[in-house]
DNA sequence: CGAGTGACGAATATGGAAACCATTCACTCG
DNA sequence: CGAGTGAATGGTTTCCATATTCGTCACTCG
């Protein structure tokens, strides 16, 4: 949920930064990332290109900084389970529907920005990087909250299973196999859900 | 291990056909599906292009017999594997290592036929749904066999834990995940491998 | 010094003509 | 009838010149 130092420089703190994010969020969704071109930026804040480079390195940073605004908003619905007053169980079963939805809302009605997070994973932005390990982090602690009230099993190394979860997540997670497994998408969701679950069982 | 009726067309068992496969064979793993052509083929042979429509509807049609014959050495590799004579547990295990090890073998030693298979499987061509199909009732045997001797649990719906299995599978498996884990692909076979049988214990 | 820009080189995108390729059909030959 | 082909067609790729676009630098202005 806070901002990434990557490809950004000049002043952090800044109503220019905040204009080129604005305008950056309102031509990549509507146009895409590729077609909207860093003069179209430019000219819809009434600046010369120049100056967004004092705020970027790239237009591939302010692509990243897009694509981190578009993961906060996954996060923040994560969060609130997280902070949701249910068992552990329930938490991950949330977590995986959540996922699931968001990502086929995104697909479904987002498109433009949907293709922006799956070059971001296919190519391996640092936004994509850091969202993963936030959700591997939050599992994670989901695991040690559900190890903690003996609801989830102890044996397995915590970073294995960690690990395990976080693949068993890809095929509703990575935007090759979402779009793959469009139609079964929610059914899936549940039903990996229950075998991590399952997997869980003290 | 079947041939598949799929864009095949003109005389089954012709040594035409055989011949046709074989060209196929080299020349897709040589040079790539795209960059050999219909004439190609039939030069090798000492045909003209005509003649190879006897037997097949179409270049793609070709490309799903090569891919198929690709599929048949994983799934004999599995086969192998389902008739040892160990658990039902050890088999499934064996499986997933078997699928991320020759997945990785073919991206890196056998680049032109993965794209081929890659493509196959984004495409939804024939070949990778019976293939698919194949797997998935390779496990569900298994799981009625392991349920049987007592080894997995029998309550939830084999329909649902095969889906489940089959999924889970995904991120060793299908070509844009096996690409994106490839470093920690053995690892992550072992992991995803335990965490499924985590879930079948009784 | 912070805000801001015009002009420039290198990389990349674009468009349309030309070359290629997949596929079919009517056909020959034995 | 089975084996096999040449020539025609329409769709796709390739190629190359042209135009855009990215990103930097040296610079102005207050």
């Amino acid at each position: 949920m806070t901002r990434k130092p990557s490809g950004q420089r000049g002043p952090v703190d800044h109503e220019r930064r905040d204009q080129i994010i604005a305008a950056a969020h309102e031509h990549f969704r509507l146009y895409g990332y590729k077609k909207t071109t860093v003069a179209d930026l430019a000219k819809a804040i009434g600046l010369s290109t120049a100056y967004l480079y004092k705020f970027f390195e790239s237009k591939k940073a302010i692509g990243e900084a897009i694509c981190s605004l578009c993961h906060d908003t996954l996060l923040s619905d994560i969060q609130a389970i997280v902070k949701d007053n249910i068992t552990p169980s329930e938490k991950l079963r949330k977590i995986f529907q959540s996922l699931a939805h968001n990502g086929a809302e995104l697909f479904l009605h987002d498109r433009k920005m949907h293709d922006i997070v799956a070059s971001a994973i296919e190519e391996k932005w640092h936004a994509a990087i850091a969202f993963d390990q936030e959700l591997s982090s939050i599992i994670r602690n989901l695991l040690l909250e559900g190890r903690e009230r003996g609801e989830f099993e102890r044996k397995t190394p915590i970073d294995e299973t960690c690990r395990a979860i976080v693949l068993s997540l890809q095929p509703i997670r990575h935007p090759a196999l979402l779009e793959y497994n469009l139609e079964t998408l929610d059914n899936d969701a549940t039903m990996i859900a229950n075998l991590v679950l399952r997997s869980l069982a003290p």
